[in-house]
DNA sequence: GCCGTTTTCGGCCCGACTGTTTTCAGTCG
């Protein structure tokens, strides 16, 4: 799958143009890589299919782009990317992945100092050499190094939502092996933690030189490590180290256990069994004449050590096992059972598709209905809607209801700005006519931990405020969140009736999931929005509905699952 | 370079913040 790649490239070209100063076609870039990453299709096979034409439909490409995505298929290569990179041959994309250094500074450190790569930054920073540079002093050295320290922290690991279709496309490869007989990725893609470090896949095959020899075909391997009957371990191109285990049918689910972990509920289970004086290994559990009891499949694992079984969601040793000897685990939310989507952008601003193409797509995936939450008015890049815009938009969505009457129901929202004292962008005479009001912070990230969680706080005394967007602005292997009293947040958001929202585009995943555990524990009612962008963005909200699970929520803390009349009359702060 | 509830050509990319400056360039959303 290329998608991924492509992307970057995409990137890469924005990133040089933007260096150059060329105005607007920097964004055209990005725009394009934005709907190529989000594309649940594998690129080479969908421009097969619909050839350069069709690949015009996708949000942000065009004449020539389209061409570029053509000779990125036929030659791996993007010649005017290539050209680009040979008259300044820098590191862009992880230079520029440092918080506060964009295509401009790196060009400007490029010529004064020649510097290509993240060593040479982080070198040229502690030997003080960009302090002297005009236009640079002794704080943005500081801040740089900062950035590249948290940039380190991160790396590495990879996000889980922009990985899930390299995995699956995988896996599907691997089951279509003839002596496959079971396929499942374990570890912590099994457990969908917003980030995994690497992917294990276990596997039963009767013949396992064949499956790894079949495995290590795989197109997309970069490099093979080792390779054995028993284990073998590749890097795919996209820097993923996978990890094939083929194992007896007998042992399976332990073996699924043992390598889903994590390691401290692994090791919460070990003592259970070791209590009874039994052992449990990742071959199987074994009573104390060392005869197996169980080790086929991991419900048999559980039962024998008298807990429910628990999903892997859940295995963090965060109270589950506690809670699955007391067969008192939560029913977790399903995936798929969401109804609405209550974060939905469109060309009015930043999205980038219309409200009808939203609205289509969203009835094409079994949404029942979608709250169209455009920017506002003092997010000025995005053309944020001011209260004339906002009202020519109600009515726009009030004729497309009567068009799609039956079909899916749009909601009137906004995605209202908070500003630096609290106060929001819009007049609350215009919040009241809404359907549903999600706010958030976009600016001033910053500010001291008090003043901050105050900020939030004003906000949610708003009565027109249904739910806070992304509450804490994390932006994962990124932005830190900004500071925030989180405690305090979900205590007013319970006084305040404020619903919380589980933002569920890949990177941001904000809520996390101790959050949710807190809010559900206190009752907070919460939301999963995609925060599409795209129709292609919807995708992600099975990815909220993890998060979700891993925060023990159940359908009843999620307010979306409910029909659209459900969830309006059971918005917490309405008035009628 | 893309796009069309004003347009197939002319808009789009604005405003706040930061760190550096003493008027501004670069970054971010």
């Amino acid at each position: 799958m290329k998608n991924q790649e492509l992307a970057r490239l995409l990137r890469m070209m924005a990133a040089y143009l933007e260096m150059k100063g060329i105005p607007f076609k920097p964004q055209a870039y990005e725009k394009a890589a934005y709907s190529i990453e989000a594309l649940d299709e594998d690129i080479e096979e969908f421009a097969k299919k619909v050839g350069k034409e069709g690949l015009k439909n996708l949000p942000g490409v065009g004449e020539s782009i389209a061409e570029k995505i053509i000779e990125y298929l036929k030659t791996g290569k993007i010649r005017e990317l290539e050209e680009l990179k040979k008259e300044v041959p820098v590191d862009i994309e992880t230079l520029t992945s440092i918080e506060g250094v964009g295509p401009k500074t790196v060009y400007k450190l490029y010529k004064a100092l020649g510097i290509k790569t993240l060593e040479d930054l982080e070198k040229a920073c502690r030997e003080h050499k960009i302090r002297r540079l005009p236009g640079f002093g002794p704080q943005s050295e500081e801040k740089i190094l900062k950035g590249i320290e948290f940039f380190k922290k991160g790396g590495g690991r990879f996000i889980l939502g922009f990985i899930i279709p390299v995995v699956e496309k995988l896996v599907d490869y691997l089951k279509s092996h003839p002596s496959a007989k079971k396929v499942v990725p374990a570890g912590s893609y099994r457990r969908r933690k917003e980030t995994v470090g690497d992917i294990d896949i276990l596997a039963i095959s009767e013949n396992p030189e064949e499956i790894m020899e079949h495995f290590v075909n795989f197109p997309e391997v970069e490099h093979i490590y080792a390779k054995g009957p028993a284990k073998t371990m590749v890097r795919l191109k996209i820097g993923l180290d996978v990890d094939l285990r083929v194992v007896e049918e007998d042992s399976f689910g332990a073996a699924l256990a043992y390598f889903t972990g994590s390691k401290d509920h692994n090791i919460q289970m070990r003592e259970i069994a070791l209590k009874k004086g039994w052992k449990l290994n990742e071959y199987g559990l074994f009573d104390e004449k060392g005869k197996k009891i169980a080790g086929k499949t991991e419900e048999e694992i559980y039962e024998k050590l008298g807990l429910e079984w628990i999903p892997p969601e859940l295995r963090e040793n965060q109270g589950e096992i506690q809670l699955a000897l007391q067969k008192k685990l939560p029913k977790l939310i399903e995936y798929g059972s969401l109804k609405g989507d209550l974060q939905v952008q469109t060309n009015w601003t930043d999205g980038g598709n219309s409200i009808e193409e939203m609205a289509e797509e969203a009835i094409k995936i079994g949404l029942k209905y979608i709250c169209i939450t455009d920017h506002t008015k003092s997010l000025a890049v995005t053309g944020g809607l001011d209260e004339d815009k906002l009202l020519k938009q109600m009515e726009y969505i009030d004729n497309l209801n009567k068009k799609y009457k039956g079909k899916i129901r749009i909601l009137k929202g906004a995605e209202v700005n908070i500003q630096k004292d609290g106060s929001l962008d819009i007049s609350n005479e215009i919040l009241a006519k809404l359907d549903f009001v999600g706010a958030a912070i976009h600016t001033h990230f910053n500010l001291p931990k008090s003043a901050q969680t105050e900020r939030l706080i004003k906000a949610m005394k708003n009565p027109f405020v249904d739910c806070i967007f992304h509450p804490t602005g994390r932006i994962i292997n990124k932005r830190p969140p900004y500071e925030i009293d989180i405690d305090k947040v979900i205590e007013e958001a319970k006084k305040t009736n404020t619903i919380l929202e589980i933002d569920a585009y890949p990177d941001r995943l904000d809520l996390k999931d101790e959050h949710i555990k807190k809010c559900v524990e206190k009752g907070v009612k919460l939301v999963i929005d995609s925060d599409a962008h795209s129709f292609l963005h919807y995708q992600f909200l099975d990815l909220g509905v993890a998060q979700a699970r891993r925060g023990f929520a159940t359908e009843k803390d999620i307010l979306n699952t409910l029909d659209v009349d459900e969830f309006l009359k059971s918005l917490p702060k309405r008035r009628k």
